[in-house]
This record gives structure tokens, sequence and C-alpha cells, in this order.
RNA sequence: GGCGCGGUGGCGGAGUGGCUACGCAGCGGAUUGCAAAUCCGUCUAUAUCGGUUCGAUUCCGAUCCGCGCCUCCA
């Protein structure tokens, strides 16, 4: 390796050196989404980017090991659940199923390991017990809470300390609770919600504590990297920590903490709360096959720096992405390696644009040369672009448009320019631009 | 109120204490029946005001503006 992976740990707000705990098997959780509807652009954006830095662990290092969680019980499911009258299970499947074909189409592999949270409820409820009996947890009335002062050093990773956080509290304190900041481990359901026997009664568990669980229960004690967005650092993450750390006696969580920035609309956060999203689905739509541009559009900015959505920016990432198809067009990429100059950016923190303007920079020189096109395919690829086969295709293969180009190339040959240019012009107007080159004419969708 | 982030050319977006990437768009040229693609060349920027320095876009301080977290949120 001619470089050393270097990460921004969001724990200590410097660049660090990445030294894995085993550097024979890298592991790194990633919070996944919870399944009760479509995901928007902005929830795509820390798949794309961590999909990106498991490429380069990947790359670099022997054995890597990536998790990416399901949240399947919540509140906000129960509550779809109820207001459509679709069985729970139906809703998450159905979601969970969409959510992974539409990264898929931004070139986002699979994790290695996706738990459910469904399927860590025992475990959620075994640790939940060890930390009643370690004192850091205590049951009010069904509920079962983290006591927050009963940790040393709460909020770290946020910064922020306990104290500060009682006075700017903006939310209610329920009356279950000891300390404002306690958090909710384990609740009670009613008799239409779902739930689980526990030593505390039926009941569901808290948001944060499947993270940690799945956590224990695929990797131990402490992995090496643990992302996520911007949004999780609190509480979510803070919590996590907290669960985690008091039942392993101190041990930390995670090494490495990585957070992406926001993807903003007209420079606000896009939310669901906010209602100016835009799905991946529906936009999968509109750029039908064009996965990679909405890929390269979310990369084309540092993953920590804000990214604005527009439609523009995914159109500016379709033109690059079709000058790279063009030049590596029948280009096999076997056997050849990733250029240093787009690793050497990747690992300074996963500096995509800076990788990016390397991959132009060999684009430059691809021009006539041949090893420059394999190596122009074969950096893209490990960036997870130029995987289509046929990104210049459409689906719809018209019989008229065929037609049509076979007069036009009659006319052609007779000199009749005038109908030639009549046949681009009606084609134009259906949003079918007509290429001419040595071996005839081919057409793409405008 | 507490904590934090950012302001770079027409647009997107990096790096850097001295020579300012890269892409898109624009402009000029080559090529082309036309159109596209391609190739060559080319213009425009570091929010404001101070400070440190031989020299700051880069370091420090202040100001203004924008944004975020503190509540579910990627």
């Amino acid at each position: 390796m001619t470089s050393t992976l270097r990460i921004y740990n969001t724990l200590s707000k410097q660049k660090e050196d990445f030294v894995p705990l085993n550097p024979d098997h890298v592991t790194i959780y990633v919070c996944g989404p919870t399944v009760y509807n479509y995901a928007h652009v902005g929830n795509a954006r820390p798949v794309v980017v961590f999909d990106l830095l498991v490429r380069l662990l990947r790359h670099d290092y022997a054995s890597v090991t990536y998790a990416r969680n399901i949240t399947d019980i919540d509140d906000k499911i129960i509550e779809a659940s109820q207001d459509t009258g679709v069985p729970i299970s139906e809703i998450t499947e159905k979601f969970t199923r969409i959510y992974e074909t539409d990264m898929a189409e931004l070139n986002a592999r699979l994790p290695d390991i996706r738990p459910h949270a469904t399927d860590y409820i025992a475990q959620m409820i075994s640790m939940t017990t060890s930390l009643v009996n370690k004192g850091h947890a205590y049951e009010k009335d069904g509920h079962v809470l983290f006591s927050v002062p009963s940790m040393e050093n709460y909020g770290e990773l946020s910064g922020r300390k306990l104290d500060d956080m009682i006075a700017g509290a903006r939310v209610e304190v329920a009356d279950y609770k000891k300390n404002a900041a306690d958090f909710i481990l384990w609740k009670p359901s009613t008799g239409d919600q779902p739930g689980w026997d526990s030593p505390w009664g039926r009941g569901r568990p808290g948001w944060h504590l499947e993270c940690s669980c799945m956590i224990e229960d695929n990797f131990g004690k402490t992995i090496d990297i643990h992302g996520g967005g911007l949004d999780l650092i609190f509480p979510h993450h803070e919590n996590e920590i907290a669960q985690s750390r008091c039942v392993h006696d101190g041990a930390p969580l995670a090494n490495y903490w990585m957070h992406n920035g926001y993807l903003t609309v007209e420079g606000e956060k896009m939310s669901k709360s906010l209602g100016n999203f835009v799905t991946v689905h529906e936009l999968l739509e509109e750029f039908k096959g064009k996965g990679e541009a909405i890929r390269l559009c979310l990369l084309s900015a540092h993953y920590r720096q804000p990214v604005d959505f527009s439609r523009d920016g995914i159109l500016q990432a379709q033109k690059q992405l079709d000058r790279w198809y063009r030049l590596t067009e029948g280009v096999d990429a076997e056997g050849v390696k990733a250029h240093d100059s787009i690793l050497e950016a990747l690992r300074d923190d996963l500096n995509s644009p800076q990788a990016v303007a390397a991959l132009n920079s060999i684009a430059k020189q691809a021009a006539h040369d041949l090893l420059a096109k394999k190596q122009l395919k074969a950096s893209a690829n490990l960036f997870g672009l130029l995987e289509a086969d046929d990104w210049f295709a459409t689906t719809d293969h018209d019989g008229d448009i065929e037609k049509l180009i076979s007069e036009r190339a009659e006319a052609k040959k007779n000199k009749n320019f005038t109908r030639a240019d009549e046949i681009r012009n009606i084609l134009s107007a259906q949003g079918i631009a007509l290429l001419d080159g040595p071996d005839g004419t081919t057409w793409e969708r405008k």
C-alpha cells in the first residue's frame, strides 16, 4: 500500500490514521433504514458513501465484514400499519425489498450482514437485564430506562454536557424518567401494539438498543468503524455508546466514528418531516437506467460537506459518465489495477471530488492510450462506476425509430439532406437524439 | 439559550502559507453535409474587516450571512 487510510473520527474531531483492531479482518457497521416507506435521496447518501468506503477497505484489506441493520419494529411502522390496515410484516418486507433494489441501482452492494431488529429481541432483553443488574438502568411503570447520570463521560461523541442538555431540553420530561436525559431501553405495549414477553411485561424495545445488540452478537465488544448520518450523532449514537460501554465495562463500541453530511434542498436539510424530499424510487423512474449518475452526484462533494440536491446535478453527473463510457467502450479492464491517484484520494478521508479529478486526469490520457482506458475503467469500477453494460442503450426498441433511421440513411446516400434533417427533427421532437458515426447511425434518449 | 459546521469563478466542487485542482456552461479554433462526439486553446473566484508573516484563499480574531444538532430523522 502506498498510503495509509486516514479517517476523520467524529470522536476526536480530527483525521486519524486508520489502524484496524485486526488487520486481517476489518469490521464496519452502518445504521440502516426504518422500513415503513420509501427512502429519499438523503437516505441514500450514507448508503453510497459507506459503499465506497467498503469498496476501498476491501481493496486494501484481506477481509472486511460490513453490517447494516434493518429496523423493522418502531412506532412509525406501527402507525403506518394502523393507518393503512396493512400488517406490519407486510409493510416491512415490502419496503426492505424496495430499499435494497433501489440502492442496488446506485451500485451500492449489499452488506455482508443485514440484521433485522425483530430477530434480536432476546439479545435486547438480555442486554437490558444486564444494564439493570449493573445499576445503569431502572424500571418504572413497565418502562426500562437507561440512567444517563450512571455513566461517566456521557456525551463524548456529540460533545455535550449533561447539565447543558437538561437546561436546553425542549421536550417535556415524561414522569417515568428520573432524569430528563434518560432514554428508553424497553417500553410496554398495549394490546393492539406488537410486543414480546419480557421480565417487565409485554413490550417492545427502544430504538437505540438494536444496534448495540447486533454489534455485540456479530462482532463482539468493539468494532473498527461505525457510520451513519450526521443527525444520528445525538442521541442515537451517543446512546448506543452508553449502552454498550456500560454493558462491556467500558470497552469502546467503535474506534472510528464516521458521519456523512446532509443532502439539502435549496440549502435546507432534506427530511421527511419538512416534506422537501424526493424518493430514490421516483428519481430512478425519472432517470431510468441512470442510477450511476445519482451515485456520482452524491459523491461529487466530500462526504462530510452538504450536497444540495438538484436534477441539474444529476444531469451533470450523467454527462460526465457519458464521456467516460464513450472512452471505455469495449475496453476490458481485466487484470488492470485502479490508478494510484484514485486510491490516494480515497484514502485521504474518502476525498471523492479529488478522486473524480483524478479520473478526469486519466480520461485525458485515455483518448489515444489503451492502457489509460483500462485504468480509467478499473479506477472507476473501484469507485462503483462504469459498471453498466448498456449505458447508452434504451429498453425501448421502437421499430418506427429504426425505420426512420434507415429512411434517413437512404436520403443521405441520395444527398437528400433536406429529408435527412427533417427526420432528425422529427425524432428530436420525440426526445430521440441521432448520432452519426462511422458505422452508421445510432440513437439515444435525450 | 447551549454546542457545532460552512461561506471559493456563471454553476458544481477540491487542495494549498508563495506558482489556485477538476467538471459543467461560455468563448475561439480543428473536424463534420447537418447534429453529436472528439481534439486544441481560452476568460471569470477565494464573504467583510483587522492581525501574524517577506508573503494568506490557506493561520488567528472580529463582523456579516447561511445551515445544522439539542425531538423522530441518513
